[in-house]
DNA sequence: GGCGAGATTATGTATAGACATATGGCCCCG
DNA sequence: CGGGGCCATATGTCTATACATAATCTCGCC
């Protein structure tokens, strides 16, 4: 018998697998907000007669998304899109004001300085690059309920986000900003902790000496540089909460 | 023809389904260090011979764990532990042996108390639980090349884990000895960030009021609590770093 | 020795059928 | 009307087999 490979398919176009056709068809669908949380999707026995092809193959892209926790399966009672995710989103999440507002708390945000300027040694050093170019370099602070929040100390690599250059990030902090102009493709984070220097004490409204936590973001967009970002967090005040499953 | 689980296995414990139990093995090995990140799994022609069960079984587990980025698979190649999986490694690795040791560092430990004792109010706060119960208190410290490189202060509540009563946790470190006798099926960490104070900065051999990170894990099997944890590290020294692909 | 073609092999995808298991719903009984 | 038990059903696991694909390895040719 042949294969499914050779018939015909719903939505064809590149052709990844089938399997794979049938879990990104589903995930676009949720991920566009067409089957909405709580959806029911329908039952595999409806998507093999829909694909014509055999249970296990359905069931195959189905156990996939389950584990990606997009959905999430019933016996008897079927297969529901998944509620939004909650948790290290906190680290998945380039966008502190999503951050906040989904805290419940009212965003703030002061832009503190702006300069465009060619890149110096340690700007190439934090963005990783050689070359010569030019950078945007931004510090601002977040606050949450008039409480200061965090302190952000950011570089744009102009020569990956030229837009950058006329944007002027007065009302939008650049991380949202960024968000939405350009994807990226791969995020590090390093987590470190340090004590606040006079100058950080006082932007953050802290004690001299009081512990803070460090995140470092670098992104980039298939191997190419876009923004190093350093954020200053007060330390016993601030948690990063991540929940993992097992198996 | 009989199913799976009426034959003989292995490594039998409980008893999930088959190719759970496969995935648990093989993690298992991985995150203990036992597997390191390069080695070779065996060819699932192995592991169905070794398992007697059908190649798809054998498939099904290995590609959850591909799936879930702790194996790489190459065709004609074979199966790899992947590479340090940053995050996953720190965060999702309850074995900071394993941590260092991937490192390529020299790993020691130091048990500095163990007591049982009724849980306390503020134990069972930490636990997350209500009831009157026993619980294992341990403090101890982990080395890296001789250096200090980790305080931990654990709760093991003996109800969830009655055999903890009777390991002592001298030569192994507790993380170690639970990741090896009970498995773990959910797991939360927050991370926060302290001054060290006198004792703290004794037994890290760092100043007083230096920068440490703290990372407080809560580990659950089923809804029920295991065993919670505290982590203190030397702040600036120490990065958790972790890195994200974008999609 | 260097190189390309082909054989080998491990994984990747797919099939059809079988039985297991949990559970939402229904029906019946009190 | 409430509760208990049974049944239908959707997912969960597993088998045995087949062919596809990619990468390594080998061998023979120049």
């Amino acid at each position: 018998m042949s294969l499914a490979a050779s018939r015909g398919r719903p939505e064809s176009s590149g052709r990844p697998t089938l399997y794979k056709q049938i879990r990104l068809d589903i995930e676009r669908r949720i991920l566009t907000g067409e089957w909405p949380p709580g959806h029911r999707i329908p039952f595999e026995h409806e998507i093999m007669a829909r694909y014509r092809c055999s249970r296990m193959t359905v069931n195959k892209a189905l156990s996939e998304l389950a584990q990606a926790d997009l959905i999430e399966r019933r016996r008897r009672a079927g297969t529901f899109v998944r509620r939004p995710q909650y948790l290290s989103a906190v680290l998945k999440t380039p966008d502190i004001r999503a951050e906040i507002t989904t805290l419940g708390r009212a965003y703030g945000y002061e832009l503190i300085s702006r300069a465009r300027r060619s890149a110096n040694a340690g700007d190439r050093e934090r963005l990783g690059v050689k070359g010569a170019r030019k950078v945007i370099a931004i510090t601002c602070r977040h606050n949450a309920d008039g409480v200061p929040f965090a302190l952000e100390d950011r570089l744009i690599d102009l020569e990956a986000v030229p837009g950058a250059a006329s944007a002027d990030f007065a009302a939008d902090p650049p991380g949202s900003w960024l968000l939405h102009h350009v994807p990226w493709t791969e995020a590090e984070h390093a987590i470190s902790a340090i004590v606040a220097d006079k100058p950080t004490a006082g932007a953050l409204d802290i004690a001299t000496g009081a512990a803070c936590l460090v995140i470092e973001r670098h992104t980039w967009r298939k191997a190419r540089p876009i923004t190093a970002v350093r954020l200053i967090y007060p330390g016993e005040s601030h948690r990063l909460v991540a929940r993992f499953k097992g198996s």
